[in-house]
RNA sequence: UCCUGAGUAGCUCAGCUGGUUAGAGCAUCUGACUGUUAAUCAGAGGGUCGGGGGUUCAAGUCCCUCCUCAGGAGCCA
């Protein structure tokens, strides 16, 4: 057998209490008392108290456990035993330590720091426990992504993340130099390319990153952010929305259910997450006009640089956030908005036969404040419709013939949606801030470390 | 890009209408302690007050300018 799978972790203590073991780690506190020593061990898996006492070991070892400092490396040995009075209910009986490496002068304290500052040591805030918690959740949450589409008859197709062209031909990318080719941008969506896997495997998803250039400063906007969008031959808005609530519905018991530990050291109450089963609400953009109009919320819009409320809410009109956040403030679950108007989406979006003013586009909007989960639509699978959008929008239509190939070719009805890792990890984690749910998060004025 | 706010010790901050040698808590270092959970107690070191310029007898404090950062709008996932 490999040595390493004899290696032990913390998570895995309660199935060797008595036992004499050893543990690699880091010191993640320590409190001296005379002759006794308190040392609280994480190794990635979770924490626990080690104790050196100085009646049961030789000098050099008590010294050695006396010079550790927070962040040293160590591997201990040790006895386990159950021990009510420390954290987590275990303990090691430190029978001998081994300094790896003595860290000096670690700089996040066990002491408030202010967010400029952690953002700053992002590589070692990583180690904190409430970082660790939600690196996990992350870790969950694509899990369940990737299981729910693998389970479920859909094949991962990856796309390009270098393009010639914009997809959307609205967003703000990213430029690079291409060879002999010209120029080369970094790509915002693959959702062009998983409608051509689609058409050729059925059902596809796409998953990595994706990036957009505007000049964006919120708390929930990254430059560089994970989105999983899946595609599907054969589906109409209906069957789209309703795959979009069994993810999302999936990713949330998921996490319930493999996350526990995690969702308590974050003090997140899962009574609310627990709610969020199918059916979720669904209105229409019109429907949720009427709200707005109801409520006498406004379009908040600029004018000569100042900022006036117009009222009563034009039709036509996208939605803002304060929009979103008076709809949103009806529903304790997810809610799909669906039948947008035509010249607030996207070109390639299928116009409502019913409504020929609305496209087959829908958002889903997470309850908490969560903000836009996913976006997604029926695509327009006629090829002289499409031509005419592409033209409408001031598009190439040479950088879209490969595009327009696909309604030539045996074209059929499709649909497709993108959800945004991190806006869902911060939703179900509820942390304050995208730039805490992706390991190294890239915003406009930070791109180190 | 626009609006608003903030930069004082390693960290988090206080510093009033300008006025002696710029403060606290934590962290660090030294010492004491067999049950600590952000231990406690005693002592020590630690500052170009974001940079530059100006007003003044005197500037952390007032004025100008530049820089850095934060989060809100817009854009979106």
């Amino acid at each position: 057998m490999s040595r390493y799978k004899s290696y032990l972790t913390i998570e895995d203590l309660h199935k060797v209490v008595g036992e004499e073991i050893t543990l690699r780690g880091w010191v993640f506190n320590t409190t001296g008392k005379g002759k006794l020593q308190f040392i609280l061990l994480r190794d990635g898996t979770g924490v626990v108290q080690c104790v050196v006492f100085k009646g049961n070991v030789n000098e050099e070892t008590f010294e050695a456990g006396k010079s550790l400092t927070q962040e040293s490396s160590v591997i201990i040995t040790g006895k386990v035993k159950a021990e009510e009075r420390a954290p987590g209910g275990f303990e090691i009986d430190v029978t001998g330590l081994q300094a790896v490496q003595i860290a000096k002068d670690y700089p996040i304290t066990p002491k408030e720091h202010g967010d400029a500052f952690l953002i700053e040591h992002r590589h070692l805030w990583l180690r904190s426990s409430r970082q660790n918690a939600i690196m996990r959740v992350r870790a969950a949450v694509i899990k369940a992504i990737r299981d729910f589409f693998d389970g479920n008859g859909f094949k991962l197709m990856d796309s390009p993340l270098l393009t010639p062209n914009a997809c959307e031909g609205t967003s703000t990318l990213f430029e690079t130099e291409y060879f002999d080719l010209g120029k080369a941008y970094l790509s915002q969506s693959g959702q062009l390319y998983a409608e051509a896997s689609a058409l050729a495997l059925g059902k596809v998803y796409t998953f990595g990153p994706t990036f957009r250039a505007e000049r964006s400063k919120t708390r929930k906007h990254l430059t560089e952010f994970w989105m999983v969008e899946p595609e599907m031959a054969y589906f109409d808005l209906d069957d789209d929305m309703d795959l979009a609530e069994d993810l999302v519905e999936y990713i949330v018991q998921f996490c319930l259910k493999t996350c526990t530990k995690e969702l308590a050291i974050l003090e997140r109450d899962t009574t609310f997450l627990e709610k969020i089963k199918r059916p979720f609400y669904r209105i229409s953009y019109s429907e949720a006009v009427d709200y707005l109009h109801k409520n006498n919320i406004p379009l908040k819009k600029k004018v000569d640089g100042q900022e006036v409320d117009i009222l009563p809410f034009p039709w036509g009109e996208d939605f803002g956030t304060v929009q979103e956040e008076a709809i949103m403030e009806q529903f304790d679950k997810p809610c799909i908005i669906h039948r947008y108007p035509t010249e607030a989406k996207a070109f390639y979006m299928k116009r409502d036969p019913e409504n020929s003013k609305v496209v087959l586009a829908m958002d889903m909007i997470g309850p908490e404040k969560a903000g836009e989960l996913i976006g997604g639509s029926q695509r327009e699978d006629d090829y002289d419709a499409l031509m005419k959008r592409i033209k409408e929008n001031d598009l190439p239509v040479e950088a879209f013939q490969w595009y327009l190939d696909l309604r030539k070719y045996g074209s059929v009805p499709h649909s497709g949606f993108g959800l945004g890792v991190e806006r869902t990890v911060k939703w179900i984690t509820g942390a304050s801030h995208i730039r805490e749910v992706i390991p190294f998060p890239r915003m406009i004025y930070r791109i180190v470390p």
